[in-house]
DNA sequence: CGAAAATTTGACATGACTCAACTGGAGTGG
DNA sequence: CCACTCCAGTTGAGTCATGTCAAATTTTCG
C-alpha cells in the first residue's frame, strides 16, 4: 500500500500526450526517454492564475496537458492584447523572454483550470547536449510556429475584422467554444463590443 | 592564367558574409566548412526581378548578400501585401513552402539588384545529416525569426498606424532609406496614401 | 442568491480608406 | 538632348469600417 502510493506520487503522472506530441519525429532510447521525463514538471494552475508575468524572466518552456491558457500584453493603450491561446496538446510561452532569459513583457493566464507540463532552460540545454535528435525536434517545432505566426500577419494585413473572424471561427473552433468573446475580439485586434456586433449580425442576417 | 581564371569561376564567389553568419554558432571541422560551401549557389538577381512565385514549390533557401529583397502576396482585396523585407546579410523565403515542399503563395522579389546565395532543400537534408551541430543554429534561427514575428503581431495589435511607422521607422532606418514607401505602407498595412500624409504631416509639424 | 464579470445595444466620433486628379522624376527611344 | 511615357508620390474631398462611451442585460461563479 505504501508502495502504491508512492508510485503514485512519483510516476503516475501522465506524460504519454506529450510523449507522443514528440516521438513520431524522434526515436528515443529508454535512457534518453528516462532523461527527458526525468526533467519534466507536471503543475495544476487554476483559472485566473498566472503562470508568468511581465518583469520576471521565463524559466520554463510550457506545454498544455489539458485546459486554455492564454499569452497578452497590456500595451501603451491600456488595452490588454491577446498574443497567443493554448488548449490542449498545444505549447504557449514568452519566447523571447526565454530565449534570451530576459524580463518577459507577457502575462501567461489560465483561462480554465488547466494541466500542464514544464521543463526549465537549464533541462533545455540539457537535453539538447545529451539527445542527438533533440535540437532536430525543436527546429522544426519553431519552423512551424514562425510559418503560423506569419499566417497570422497575413489575416491581419488583408482581412477586414469580419473575415479575420470568420477565418478563425474555421480553424478552431474549439476555441471558439470554449474562450470567452473578450479573449478572441483581443486576439483578433477588434473590441469587444465590434466583435458583439460582427457576431450577431451574423445570426441575424442567417434567417 | 588559364588556372587563375578557372580558380575565379570555382572559387572566387565571397561565402564570407554567409559564413560570418553562421559561424559564431558552431564550429566546422574544415570537411564541414568544404561541405557547405560545395552545395551553395550564388546568384546575381535583378531590380523586378522574381526568385519565386505563388504556384512554385520554394526549392531554396535564400541568404541576402547585398541587395534588398521583399516577399509579398496579393490578397483577395487584389492588394500587394509585404510580409518580410531583407537586405543585405538578412534571410527571406516563403517558410510554410520550403518546409512542406508545397506550391508558394508569396512572390519574392528583388527590389534592387542583388546577390544571394542559396541552398536547396535536398542539401539542408544532406547539411543536416552531416553537420551534427547544423541543426542547432537552425533552430536557434528558428526561434529568432519566430520572436520578430511575433513583435510584428504585437504592433500590428497595439499600435495606430502613425505609430507603427515611427516604430518602423526607428528600428529599421536601412529601409526607409533604400525600400519605396509603397513597399512599407504594404509592409505596415496601411495604404500608400495614408503613409504619405504621415510623412509629410510628420514634417511640417517639425516647424 | 447576490455580486461581479461578460456581453449586448445604440448613438456618436474618428482613423484610415477610396477615388481622382495632379506633380515630379526616371528611363527610353528617336 | 528633347519628348514621351510610366511609375512613384502627393493632396484633397468625401466615405466607411471600426472605435468610444455609456447604459442595459445576461451569465457566471462564489
Amino acid at each position: 500500500m505504501k508502495l502504491t502510493q508512492r508510485m503514485f506520487v512519483t510516476v503516475m503522472h501522465d506524460y504519454s500526450t506529450l510523449l507522443k506530441h514528440i516521438e513520431p519525429h524522434i526515436n528515443l532510447s529508454d535512457e534518453e526517454r528516462t532523461l527527458l521525463i526525468s526533467v519534466l514538471k507536471y503543475k495544476k494552475i487554476k483559472r485566473k492564475q498566472l503562470v508568468e508575468q511581465p518583469g520576471f524572466v521565463s524559466k520554463y518552456r510550457t506545454y498544455v496537458v489539458e485546459g486554455a491558457l492564454r499569452a497578452y500584453f497590456i500595451g501603451a493603450d491600456e488595452q490588454e492584447h491577446t498574443i497567443s491561446l493554448a488548449v490542449d496538446d498545444w505549447w504557449i510561452g514568452d519566447p523571447g523572454s526565454f530565449l534570451f532569459q530576459e524580463p518577459a513583457t507577457l502575462y501567461i493566464e489560465a483561462i480554465e483550470d488547466t494541466t500542464i507540463i514544464q521543463w526549465s532552460y537549464e533541462s533545455e540545454k540539457l537535453l539538447l547536449e545529451k539527445i542527438p535528435q533533440f535540437a532536430m525536434v525543436m527546429m522544426m517545432r519553431w519552423q512551424r510556429t514562425a510559418v503560423m505566426i506569419q499566417r497570422r500577419v497575413i489575416s491581419n494585413l488583408s482581412l477586414s475584422a469580419e473575415e479575420r473572424y470568420e477565418e478563425f471561427a474555421k480553424k478552431y473552433p474549439v476555441f471558439v467554444q470554449r474562450i470567452p468573446l473578450y479573449i478572441i475580439a483581443s486576439y483578433l485586434g477588434m473590441t469587444r463590443e465590434f466583435l458583439s456586433k460582427i457576431r450577431n449580425q451574423k445570426i441575424s442576417s442567417k434567417n
